[in-house]
DNA sequence: AACGTTTGTAAACGGCGTGTGAATCCCGTG
DNA sequence: CACGGGATTCACACGCCGTTTACAAACGTT
């Protein structure tokens, strides 16, 4: 595993004891420079960042990890008490926090949990939705188990629909954002593949996209089972 | 704003006072079903579960708001330090969890986050007006919990009524600015869609359209009670 | 080059949302 | 109380809109 960047140098004691503990590997750094010059060749796994001591350092060495052309996650920040106001203006320069002094379970489930979310990069990205799942990484879709043989135009219009259950998208919506291209003429075109999901998706399960008069096609049913 | 899901009911008191001190509306509820039985019209805007005395309840409870075809998000855990190891086999049914005891500013600091997270663009555009809740996103209704099936002008001249409530509309107003379109001869066409309207919205709330006679129609009483 | 698959378009079909006209009812007014 | 204008209600027919089928074009593969 990628090591964790920790700040400061030397950092706390109970953060070192903590990470030692759990077995994740990690270099301490002074400054967003001195990160710098130290990052491994395959970069951080992610940061540990005590904000309790130097504030301002802290902050700055989070907009620095955040900046680079592949910002730099998961970020966790450490912080008193009393500076928790502070993290409301700066909401987007971390991903999770831990109060101070901390339990080192805490700490240690929450870096886990982070490393987790993010995947580790290994894990597929999967989108759930009543029974559907789809694999955007391997672009493979199921339904209750069943794999679906899914075209590439279905399998992206089906994602998109996917991703927001229960809202209404207009056919000029669609098109737009799944085929991503100005359309004129075909507003068939949607209805066609729609109908063609459907029937892939089979007569049992072909009411996931349903229809709205006059506006478009919706996933999922409503919230109140229509 | 929603009101959040507690649990469990009544709440720990320092529960109860962050919420109130914070803000936020929030519901308690004692299982599950409870939880189905005393949802909002919009549904939850979050869950705060605490696991702190009932664990197995909580994770059940969790799990349930979880699996919903439109699964409940956020969802923040309580947690005893000692339960911490329990955390890690249920990565999925939460999405930020909290230390007991806690400290108040925390709690108050990760709900601020996590609906900065996945709120601002996703919360649903609601219209709500004296029980009636539309929904724009997903072109749903609803009056007092219990769903209308509206057609397309139905819910277009609804929803430009309860807009403004208390306002009163011309039928050629109506006509232009929900038709959409110079219109001529028709007039009888707007009668006849409010009446479709007052029958849906079933003979109890069928008043919430009011008719000003020689004038047009109103959503909701007049401001002087009438 | 021939084939199969994927994707977009055209056209026929069918359902139901929608608008209209007429009959009836209601309320205000003389 | 009678009258008239306006609102409500009803029934029905038109036409829009979504579905479905068929076919053509584009693309990739052998």
């Amino acid at each position: 595993m990628d090591p964790l960047l920790v700040f400061p140098d030397p950092p706390p004691i109970e953060v070192a004891r903590t990470l030692d503990f759990a077995g994740y590997p990690y270099k301490a750094v002074m400054s967003a420079d001195h990160a710098a010059e130290v990052e491994p060749p395959d970069g951080w796994a992610g940061a540990l960042i005590n904000a309790d001591a130097d504030q301002d350092a802290a902050f700055t060495l989070a907009r620095a990890l955040r900046s680079r052309e592949i910002p730099l996650a998961p970020i966790v920040l450490l912080i008193g008490g009393s500076q928790l106001a502070e993290l409301d203006s700066r909401p987007e320069l971390f991903d999770d926090f831990c109060v101070t002094p901390f339990h080192p379970r805490e700490l240690e489930t929450r870096l886990r949990r982070l490393f987790w979310r993010t995947g580790g990069g290994s894990r597929p990205e999967l989108i759930e939705q009543s029974g559907l799942v789809l694999n955007t990484e391997t672009y493979q879709a199921s339904i209750e188990g069943r794999p679906l043989d899914l075209t590439y135009m279905e399998y992206e219009l089906l994602k998109y629909l996917a991703q927001n259950p229960g809202r209404v998208y207009t056919r000029e919506q669609l098109l737009s954002r799944v085929w991503g291209y100005e359309y004129y003429g075909g507003a068939r075109t949607v209805d066609v593949h729609v109908r063609r999901l459907r029937a892939k998706l089979g007569e049992e399960h072909a009411n996931l996209i349903s229809t709205v008069r006059s506006v478009g096609y919706r996933f999922g049913q409503s919230r109140w089972g229509v």
